[in-house]
DNA sequence: CTTGACCTTCCCATAATGGGAGGGTTTACC
DNA sequence: GGTAAACCCTCCCATTATGGGAAGGTCAAG
């Protein structure tokens, strides 16, 4: 258990799920799900059984959502997050986790590039008029290897 | 029914679904799939109930096989096998549902660009080091919106 | 004290496969 | 003819990261 497990302290704000998604951009229904996967603690609950967050939650649920939109999966995102918290992590380990993930990025691009390079090419001798040749069609029926 | 529904012809081949597999690239179990969802029409099958693919039939394995590595879906994949049997169909639709797969696929990029950029404007400043000062973590806490 | 807007959990669905169990078939070989 | 390996079959479950929705409890305003 971190030093920063159990903080006596009294949260300053204390928001219900909806709030909680509508400050950070999470919908409820992502917030249960992190919670269920086990990517954030599971959140405080009021004696009726409603979630609550404090500032420091948000501030996690930020970090998540800003991580999810530079396409960081669940479990990468499960690193970045045990690195943010640890205050001994060094630089060096971040930074080695984006050029990987920098790098996947990369590969998808390509990959996607060479099916749109390959589509226009044939796309380029394609009439694209009432007749049925259709060189694109046709290249369909290579070797798909 | 179309006129290319039931042939007469004798299958000059007939293989079982493993050397189809073999023969198109596309393993069995997607070749099952792609029957369940009606991408393809039923195999015939022995007495045994074992199914059996004739030329036809491989040729249109290949075909998604080579559609798929194009990255279309598979409703679309629908879309261009129903063109790639109609005798009447105008090159210019088949030019279109390409077109619009290329924009798509130009978009996806586009997004992936995007995150790649900012994680290596991020990674930039990063000193990656064993410090723990990192710009890139950093950045996760700003605003996700 | 009712009504509506919340919240809860649980189950289902997505896309396109892969894995594997449990059980029949075919083939090759002795 | 029999046996074992290599097939095939049909189900069911898992994947990723979410959304939808049902059934039911709770809270706030009027």
């Amino acid at each position: 258990m971190g030093w920063w497990g159990d903080w006596p302290h009294a949260e300053e704000t204390a928001m219900n799920i909806g709030q909680a998604a509508a400050a950070t951009g999470v919908t409820a229904k992502r917030i249960r799900y992190y919670e269920q996967i086990g990517l954030i603690e599971p959140a405080g609950r009021t004696d009726a059984g409603y979630r609550h967050f404090g500032e420091r939650d948000l501030h996690t649920l930020r970090f998540i959502q800003s991580a999810r939109r530079l396409g960081f999966s669940m479990p990468k995102i499960s690193n970045l997050l045990a690195l943010w918290r640890d205050q001994n992590r060094s630089s060096a380990d971040v930074k080695r986790l984006a050029k990987e993930h920098v790098a996947e990025l990369e590969q998808k691009i390509a990959e996607l590039q060479s099916m749109v390079d390959t589509l226009k090419h044939l796309s380029h001798k394609c009439s694209g008029d009432a007749r049925p040749d259709c060189p694109i069609i046709a290249g369909f029926e290579g070797d798909p290897s």
